[in-house]
DNA sequence: TAAAAAAAGTGTTATAAAGTGCGTTAAAAG
DNA sequence: CTTTTAACGCACTTTATAACACTTTTTTTA
């Protein structure tokens, strides 16, 4: 499990690198992939490990896709989702494509937040990430939605 | 368990270490984490247990993230948590994060409050313990959440 | 179409900052 | 007075990051 608040650098390449505390973690469950996808709510990024990644998106990609609000969330989580080779042993760096830097409003930083939650990790510009913790609402936010029982259980 | 009032130093290096009091405890429940994350409702910090911290991270990690009073739960508790390895046996020295110092507004202080709390442990500016010992009401304070149903049996 | 140039991606190294460990001193408790 | 605990200071280790060099891919242009 990973947790934490970490603001960190984001080079020039676009490249990040994990802090060193998680790589027991990584290293413990054997992962050698990370995807990075959207967030379906919020103008951020979702960094899975390929272990817990394989099981949401096989859930994912299996429901009915008649269902509005399931087909947005598959283009969303799945249609974007870039996978990157990982080494835990190494120096753990992982390349944020320019599309996803794009929607996380993350094009010009150097530094970005990167948040531990658990099983995956969320990726936010600084200045989002502060409004959303003391309480300011952003423009993209999705509210109310009415979910269908098929993913009720999920968690992304 | 672990009760009381304690005024404890912190050092340059943003350190604070245990009452010897509590060293049987953590002994006897074999504990080798401390985990220190942010209060979702106050300027202070939460201080669990390693084995308590698993049982809570899990619970909140698995609840439906696409509801927003659960997702800001996420946010600041999983969010801001710092794991650290911990040695009862040892100096019992825990190290604060910057951020976390920041939260709890004792970015200056050389001193904190470490109150006891059965399970768990709090830590306050002293100031700002004070305060609230004698009614005061502050600032930050978030009043009126309701809860959702997934979350109304869980305390934090 | 091939060569040249530019861009994108990968890897290495050096250095400053942050974190850790431990001995010493000071204070408190028995 | 002795023993335990808390606080401080220093030295060592690890980590983060910027700068640089090299490789591969893509684009341009002759």
């Amino acid at each position: 499990m990973m947790f934490g608040f970490n603001n960190i650098s984001i080079d020039k390449k676009s490249r990040f690198s994990f802090p060193a505390k998680y790589r027991d973690a990584f290293i413990n469950s054997n992962e050698n992939q990370i995807v990075i996808t959207k967030d379906p709510q919020y103008p951020a990024l979702k960094v899975y490990l390929g272990s817990e990644w394989d099981q949401i998106s096989t859930k994912l990609s299996s429901l009915q896709g008649l269902d509005p609000i399931v087909r947005n969330l598959q283009w969303t989580i799945l249609g974007n989702a870039s996978v990157c080779d990982f080494e835990p042993k190494g120096r753990m760096q992982v390349l944020i494509s320019a599309d996803l830097k794009k929607y996380a409003q993350i094009e010009e930083a150097n530094r970005i937040c990167l948040i531990g939650m658990g099983n995956k990790f969320e990726i936010w510009n600084q200045e989002n990430w502060e409004q959303r913790q003391t309480g300011g609402s952003l423009a993209t936010e999705i509210l109310d939605i009415v979910l269908p029982e098929s993913i009720k259980d999920m968690s992304f």
